[in-house]
DNA sequence: GTATGCTTTCGGC
DNA sequence: TTACGGCCGAAAGCATAC
């Protein structure tokens, strides 16, 4: 039967919510800013509509450069409120998970979806379920969102992308080869600067290229499990199956300096409250973890990070501070420029199994 | 040589 | 002219193991 793989993704996310809870702005820019409260507006635009996108304004820039751009067009500037879009999120992953067997979420408002049992292998039948999600997420949500359909994840999030705003694009079996032949490289799951330019160098630029290429040639630049992977994805037959999300497997949190420094323990004393966050969402979740990371972003913004592993899990408060207090202090010795912003990193984690209490041990039979 | 695991950096949202 | 978040997983680089 042919696979049959969905990818959705909500379009202009955030700055799309404001304007379903206040459908008064939907024809000014609407630009979702994150402050860092360094200075009154210090920070970066987290997304804008696509009125704001016009007047070039999008993710990432500068606060102060997306309000010189909009000066004049009467702009809507809203403060990211990341828990009201997380749970806005969490009731559209509900509504995808009702018309299908497995969702895998890739992001706060993206999810990849299995269709091939459901349709029977049929891309008709499957663009009929998938036209359902879309008009259930519009009615239950008001929300409108970019899907596709393909063969492969690769394929259907390539898919969904073409299909922005607001579309549907189909790819089926027989299309594939001429859907992704003129791609560039890099725009494939799983190819980075370093692949791509390796790939150059073979004369490989684009997609068609690639899957023309027998993965026996691929073999001397990227190893056999690379060069496998390549020849498959490029053809719309990568086979990593869209899955459940297990846990995630770090946590982090980082905060921007009042002021630039090198010092550790004025680092340490302006991250104590990212520290208690990070520590308390470990807590809840019964989590230990036996990496810790200390991340610096320098002046110029280039980050830097330096971690340690431990033997066993840890997740005690003393080892943790003298820990991050000497990777700190490796990293303001490792550079020269001053730290920015500075955070903190756990990963490799597990899953305390001491057991609490009588009744928290009959709830885990 | 290829796989595996750890550390650091990159890049998408 | 410059301007500049917070979080995650992927990618890359390197060392070691087989």
């Amino acid at each position: 039967m042919a696979r049959v793989v969905g990818h959705v993704d909500v379009d202009y996310f955030y700055a799309q919510v404001e304007e379903v809870e206040n459908p008064t702005i939907k024809d000014r820019p609407v630009v979702v800013c994150v402050f860092s409260g360094r200075t009154e507006d210090s920070g970066v635009v987290g997304t804008a509509n696509y009125v704001a996108r016009e007047f070039g304004v999008k993710s990432g820039i500068p606060i102060v450069v997306a309000k010189k751009r909009l000066q004049g067009k009467d702009p809507v500037i809203v403060r990211m409120d990341h828990a009201k879009y997380e749970a806005v999120s969490d009731r559209i992953m509900e509504l995808v998970r009702s018309h299908v067997d497995v969702i895998e979420k890739t992001g706060i408002d993206e999810a990849f979806f299995d269709l091939t049992s459901s349709s029977h292998g049929d891309y008709k039948i499957a663009a009929g379920i998938a036209t359902r999600i879309k008009n259930s997420i519009l009615e239950e949500e008001h929300l409108t969102c970019s899907v596709g359909l393909g063969r492969s994840k690769v394929v259907a999030k390539l898919a969904s992308d073409a299909a922005k705003p607001g579309g549907m694009v189909v790819v089926p079996p027989e299309t594939t080869e001429s859907f992704l032949g003129d791609l560039d490289v890099i725009k494939l799951y799983g190819v980075g600067p370093k692949t791509a330019e390796a790939l150059g160098e073979l004369g490989i630029r684009t997609v068609a290229e690639l899957a023309h290429t027998e993965a026996a040639t691929l073999e001397g630049s990227f190893g056999k499990s690379l060069a496998h992977y390549l020849h498959e994805a490029s053809n719309g037959l990568d086979a990593d199956p869209v899955k459940e999300n297990e846990a995630p497997a770090q946590f982090s949190r980082i905060i921007t300096l009042k002021s630039d420094t090198t010092d550790p323990e004025e680092a340490m004393s302006q991250l104590a409250a990212a520290e208690a966050d990070l520590r308390s969402k470990l807590a809840s979740k019964n989590t230990s973890f036996r990496t810790l990371s200390a991340i610096a972003i320098l002046t110029d913004l280039s980050t830097k990070t330096r971690s340690k592993t431990f033997e066993a899990p840890i997740n005690d408060l003393s080892t943790v501070r003298s820990a991050l207090v000497d990777l700190f202090s490796q990293l303001s010795e490792s550079v020269d420029r001053e730290f920015r912003r500075v955070g903190i990193r756990v990963s490799d984690l597990s899953t305390d199994t001491s057991q609490k209490s009588l009744a928290e041990f009959v709830e885990r039979l």
